[in-house]
DNA sequence: CGAACCGGTTGTAAAACCGGTTCGGTGCGTTACT
């Protein structure tokens, strides 16, 4: 088969982009496939037009909403009709509906919460499906353990679905996540094609800071001074929106900030306006960032270290889309490790609300009828939020050891051994930024990545010495982009599902 | 660690000050359905 021509009559492109040949052939030989392709590469085509050219039922697991709304979006762009997000934004009715005609559909959307679900299950199983994808596959290792477990689930469903042919698609090439999600997945024999995690156009450093107040201004000059636009990423909700304030009153007017406590219609808002270039810089959260598609951000600055170096080059991995030159740029203070650590501590169960919850549970052993109402009991008694109130639960209620006991060391030791992942991340990151390695950044970033440094690169870190005049622009380009041309562009999505595939 | 908040003190009225405590980041689902 031509693939160029299958390329030329889908998607109405000449050329494949690196790796996405590679990965597609793959898939439709039949091989379970891991692709780590570099952000911005195109990596939903290689579902797409595998999906397109394989018989049955594509079935995307994505990790959020907005994602899936985007990727659908995109499809029906294209022309595609067959494509639905079965999630919590469907009314009852349509859910019922879709569910009813699933066989109809060619590319569904789903998150890992609803395969837990067995109706749902029952009626996947009925499908052919001709390609089981894990879209954001990283997700697995960075979230399954304590935030999201049922992607650590998603093996079982993998299984209960017959052991579909599978593709697993991410930018974060580390050796860890690709053994994690393996394991996960229950694959036995696989393809892979991973590409290095350098950003050669990235310039890395880290500015030592002595106080916060130092900081604050230091990021007043910085915003003001370097070409944007640009991100700015802190570990706490009020400091992204405080700063994003004291931004404004210091004169730059086209700031936002962005996090998870905002409404979804506001956060959806911003990052309109900062993808069409009507704002210059967001003050973030790592809420931000998951689906961003901007080319020409130019600089990522961290105003809090981020809990570990594989989410910082996520972070920083935002910049320079383009291949144009950009910076990341990180700001430390004697002590901002304390924060990763607290939020790291604060996020599992502490071995005091275990205890507590173990003893109700032996109290009343025999005695449980009303489990919703022995849970609400539990939960409110020993003060565990909803995230680590899921964590015990899974282990006390959904662990096949035997007795309560055992169940209850078992996540006693569960919890001991996260803590004790998170605090060596969070060690690894600092050694990093306090540069005790010494020597290049891009080097040391890359030997964690059990990657070598093989080019020579300008500008390449503070390390090897830099001039961050490079990154100023003296005349600030304040002009928004011409206003969105929303006419034009939807004559566009006409003019391309007239044309038909 | 730093910020925000709370309660008590001060010394007679209100606001400032102190010390102690708490908190901090990511998101799906939530019924019942063929």
């Amino acid at each position: 088969m031509n693939l160029e021509e299958q390329l030329k009559k889908y998607f109405d492109y000449t050329t494949f982009r690196s790796g996405q040949k590679e990965v597609i052939s793959s898939i439709l030989e039949g091989n379970h496939t891991i692709a780590m392709l570099p952000t911005g590469t195109g990596k939903s085509l290689c579902y797409q037009l595998s999906g397109y050219l394989l018989n049955g039922q594509v079935i995307i697991i994505s990790p959020l909403l907005s994602l899936m709304q985007d990727q659908t979006e995109q499809l029906m762009m294209n022309g595609e009709k067959r494509v639905i997000a079965l999630n919590s934004f469907l009314a009852q009715r349509e859910r019922r509906q879709a569910l009813s005609q699933l066989d109809t559909y060619k590319f569904i959307f789903l998150s890992p919460e609803m395969l837990k679900s067995d109706f749902i299950l029952t009626r996947l199983k009925e499908l052919q499906i001709a390609l089981f994808v894990i879209d954001e596959a990283h997700c697995i290792s960075q979230w399954g353990y304590d935030f999201r477990p049922d992607y650590l689930k998603l093996g079982d469903f993998r299984r209960k679905l017959g052991n579909p042919l599978t593709l697993a698609l991410t930018a974060t090439a580390t050796p860890e996540v690709k053994k994690e999600l393996i394991a996960s997945l229950n694959l036995i024999k696989w393809n892979e094609f991973i590409y290095s995690v350098d950003r050669p156009n990235i310039t890395l450093a880290v500015e030592m800071i002595d106080s916060y107040q130092d900081k604050t201004e230091r990021l007043v000059e910085l915003v003001k001074n370097l070409q944007g636009p640009g991100i700015v990423y802190f570990s706490s909700k009020k400091m992204a929106e405080k700063m994003a304030n004291y931004l404004k009153r210091h004169g730059i007017d086209r700031v936002m900030a962005y996090h998870g406590g905002m409404d979804q219609e506001n956060r959806i808002l911003i990052q309109q306006q900062f993808l069409h270039s009507q704002l210059d810089v967001i003050c973030a959260t790592s809420a931000f960032g998951m689906g961003i598609n901007k080319e020409n951000i130019r600089y990522v600055i961290h105003f809090h270290m981020p809990i570990q170096l594989e989410s910082y080059l996520q972070e920083i991995g935002r910049a320079g889309r383009d291949g144009m030159k950009s910076i990341a740029l990180l700001l430390y203070s004697p002590g901002d490790e304390q924060l990763p650590y607290q939020l790291a501590e604060a996020e599992l169960p502490s071995e005091a609300q275990i205890d507590f919850v173990y003893r109700l549970l032996e109290e009343k052993n025999n005695s449980i009828h009303d489990f919703a109402k022995l849970e609400n009991e539990l939960i409110s008694l020993s003060g565990l939020t909803e995230i680590q109130w899921r964590i015990a639960a899974d282990y006390l209620f959904g662990n096949t050891a035997e007795t309560l006991q055992q169940r209850y060391i078992q996540l006693k030791l569960f919890i001991n051994e996260r803590l004790q992942v998170k605090r060596k991340k969070i060690n690894e990151m600092l050694t990093w930024t306090q540069a005790q390695l010494n020597g290049c950044r891009r080097k040391n970033i890359l030997k964690y990545f059990k990657e070598d440094k093989t080019i020579e690169i300008v500008d390449c870190c503070d390390q090897c010495g830099i001039d961050l005049s490079v990154f100023y622009t003296k005349m600030k380009n304040h002009t928004a982009e011409k206003s969105y041309d929303w006419k034009n562009h939807l004559a566009k999505i006409l003019l391309i599902s007239e044309r038909g595939r």
